[in-house]
DNA sequence: GCGGATCAC
DNA sequence: TATGGTGATCCGC
């Protein structure tokens, strides 16, 4: 360590510290800045995160150290070389430029407080903050004067604001709430996107036509109609993109818009003095380093340092540095994607009792199996991620002949995966399931999307029907509206489809700022079409000529043939009896399942292992796993009922149902759980 | 395919 | 006392 950093870090250690809470936000602009990150500091100084993080930060300083040496080996060669990559790739980039959509993103203000305002009027004018001690989800803007904000420790935040108000999060508001802003929404634009519970994408080119208004006009519209229907204030951003529409919302918050019109000239103004970070993609990390190694603040620096971005980061990186500083981004309706994964994890006080971690994780591998039958989901890849005590993540994985779906499929793996991290202490462990049944490699399902309302009613859609271990026992009107994970997609009375997309413009193209990164643009690119740059191809490979192979990105991805796959051909018993369950007859991988008949009993072979022989149980478990192994080896297994394609969770027929219902009247339907908080709202006045 | 990281909400 | 949960993506291996 420098000693003049140490210097400076023993009169004022907290500037070290760099946490996300002082960024630049709406609402925060009068905050005492200094103030907030010392107490910051002075809360988080000597616990387990604060030196998590210190590791981190060490970890970042050190990458951009090579980046910056490596920034420095570039010869006038190399930069004479990669200013003309970046010339040409900006000209390509240019020729993509579309200015004739208008994207309108709206953002609710101050979303979850917001409505819980509005179910208790009283919190009106007061610092309040919707979370928890542990975790802030948001904050209301007379908290956010304090320096309170979203993702802040609670415990931080009553130090900022020692009057602050908590309100624990209650995601069926939020859910109802949000529903009728698609509603008005939907208005405007039938296939908008909607990026959470709080956040949309629309696109109004159509409808400004149609009505020969501007896109302010339509902004200001729907803000007042969503108030109107809601009692909630939004932000709207108008531009050319959707990049720029996220931007522009957040310029006027709360309550406020800001148009951009499309036209080259202006974007190119506005994008100019941006700073980066105020663009979805670029996070601390990424800003941090743009600015300490290249010296890059603004967008319009991102064309500058073109060179160093194009010779540094990989094809997919610099493309996206590149399209921000032209202010591209995202003018396409993208086709509904589905979901890639699904996981599921919990927190707890850290703990290396391996009985109590191995509870933690059948719990973890209940929830995943619940959530995936509600969407009839099965898969074969098994991740098992886990937080150490002292906050280091780590993750395993697996990946199976066979797809898993059940509780006790899971957990199985899971066990295994967890095993070989003993002992360890945990304060975090979680599931992840992916490489679903009918991945075909990200390509969409049905190219049609837009409306998988045919898809549905058609009866084309594959039915959960019974003999499915996947289908879940419950009648429709069991499974919750929305549970309070924000369900990525909804589907509306029209029967449209909504995804909630995660990268409404561009992907994170970000994580590869890793100093062990040393794929460099050129890289990446296929040199017959540089043409005439190409003699200087030496001259490009100062370093890591290992890197330089020029691999077809095409990879025959040879899958094993579904049909052959096996899959649940049990009807799911989800009782709670599991004794009376057949030690299972067909070779299905799920079949195998062991628990501990009175919490003691092997109910494969009745041996008697108690509780506290987690070892023991292991190895018991083990036996039996290879046992049935062995038994599919030899031919046994297997009769398969395959999902040939992704079912539609019927989560989405269960909301449209339920919609539907709301739509009638939210006043009659007193027998949905949306109710309760309904009453709550008329009835409850302090 | 795996593991580490970043990012958004 | 006390720093979340879900999903996506990218990259190097």
């Amino acid at each position: 360590m420098e000693d003049s950093e140490s210097a400076t870090d023993n009169q004022r250690p907290w500037q070290s510290y760099n946490t996300v809470y002082t960024n630049a936000k709406a609402g925060m602009e009068g905050v005492d800045k200094e103030k907030v990150q010392r107490v910051v500091y002075e809360m988080s100084k000597g616990s387990k995160y604060f030196e998590n993080e210190e590791r981190k930060e060490a970890f970042i300083r050190q990458k951009m150290e090579h980046m910056r040496d490596r920034a420095e080996k570039l010869s006038a060669a190399d930069l004479s070389y990669y200013q003309k990559v970046a010339d040409k790739r900006i000209l390509e980039l240019e020729a993509t430029r579309e200015l004739s959509r208008i994207w309108l993103h709206v953002d609710m203000d101050a979303f979850y407080a917001a409505v819980e305002t509005l179910s208790n009027p009283s919190l009106k004018g007061k610092p309040m903050a919707v979370g928890s001690m542990s975790m802030l989800s948001t904050a209301n803007y007379e908290a956010r004067k304090f320096g309170v904000r979203a993702a802040m420790p609670g415990f931080i935040a009553r130090k900022l604001c020692p009057d602050l108000i908590f309100v624990p999060t209650d995601f069926k508001k939020y859910t109802y709430y949000s529903g009728i802003t698609r509603e008005v929404f939907r208005n405007y634009d039938p296939n908008f996107m909607a990026a959470s519970l709080d956040e949309a994408y629309l696109d109004i080119t159509k409808v400004c036509r149609e009505r020969g208004i501007t896109g302010g006009e339509i902004a200001e519209e729907l803000r007042s109609r969503v108030h109107e229907e809601t009692g909630l204030t939004c932000s709207a951003g108008v531009a050319p993109n959707r990049l720029l529409a996220k931007v522009c919302s957040d310029i006027n918050k709360p309550n406020g818009q800001f148009v951009l019109p499309n036209d080259r000239m202006a974007v190119m103004t506005f994008i100019s003095s941006l700073p980066i970070r105020k663009i979805g993609g670029i996070g601390k990390v990424t800003e941090n380093i743009l600015k300490a190694v290249f010296g890059i603040n603004t967008c319009e620096e991102m064309l500058q340092k073109g060179s160093f971005l194009c010779a540094l980061f990989s094809r997919s990186s610099a493309d996206f540095f590149l399209s921000v500083g032209l202010g591209l981004g995202g003018t396409d309706t993208p086709e509904a994607r589905f979901r890639k994964s699904i996981s599921s994890e919990r927190t707890f006080s850290a703990t290396e009792d391996a009985a109590l971690l191995y509870q933690k994780l059948a719990d973890i591998a209940e929830m995943l199996s619940v959530d995936m039958q509600k969407e009839g989901l099965s898969g074969r890849t098994l991740t098992l991620k886990l937080k150490t005590a002292s906050f280091e993540v780590r993750s395993r994985a697996v990946t199976l002949q066979k797809y898993i779906c059940s509780s006790d499929g899971i957990l199985k793996h899971a066990s295994n995966l967890l095993k070989a991290e003993l002992p360890i202490s945990l304060r975090l462990i979680g599931l992840r399931v992916s490489h679903f049944n009918e991945d075909k490699g990200g390509v969409p399902v049905d190219p049609t999307q837009k409306t998988l309302t045919k898809f549905l009613i058609s009866g084309d859609a594959p039915k959960r029907t019974g003999g499915d271990q996947c289908s879940f026992g419950s009648d429709l009107s069991d499974l919750n509206f929305m549970n309070e994970k924000e369900t990525s997609v909804s589907l509306d009375s029209n029967g449209t489809c909504h995804y909630e997309f995660g990268a409404p413009f561009e992907s994170n193209h970000l994580s590869d700022i890793d100093g062990n990164n040393h794929i460099s643009y050129e890289n990446a690119y296929e040199m017959d079409k540089i043409g005439e740059l190409s003699s200087h191809k030496t001259a490009a490979t100062t370093d890591d000529t290992k890197e330089r192979t020029t691999e077809s990105p095409k990879k025959e991805l040879s899958r094993v043939s579904e049909e052959d796959s096996s899959f649940q051909r049990e009807p799911e018993d989800g009782s709670p009896d599991r004794s009376n369950k057949e030690p299972s007859a067909s070779g299905n991988e799920d079949d195998y399942m062991l628990f501990w008949v009175d919490d003691y009993k092997c109910s494969l072979c009745g041996a008697e292992l108690p509780s506290s022989f987690i070892e023991e149980r292991q190895e018991h478990s083990d036996f039996h796993l290879a046992e049935r192994l062995q038994k599919e080896e030899s031919g046994t297994g297997s009769s398969a009922l395959i999902p040939r394609q992704r079912v539609m969770p019927k989560e989405y027929v269960g909301s449209q149902n339920r919609r539907k219902k709301h739509k009638s009247s939210p006043a009659e339907g007193k027998h949905l759980p949306i109710d309760s908080f309904f009453a709550k709202k008329s009835g409850q006045k302090s």
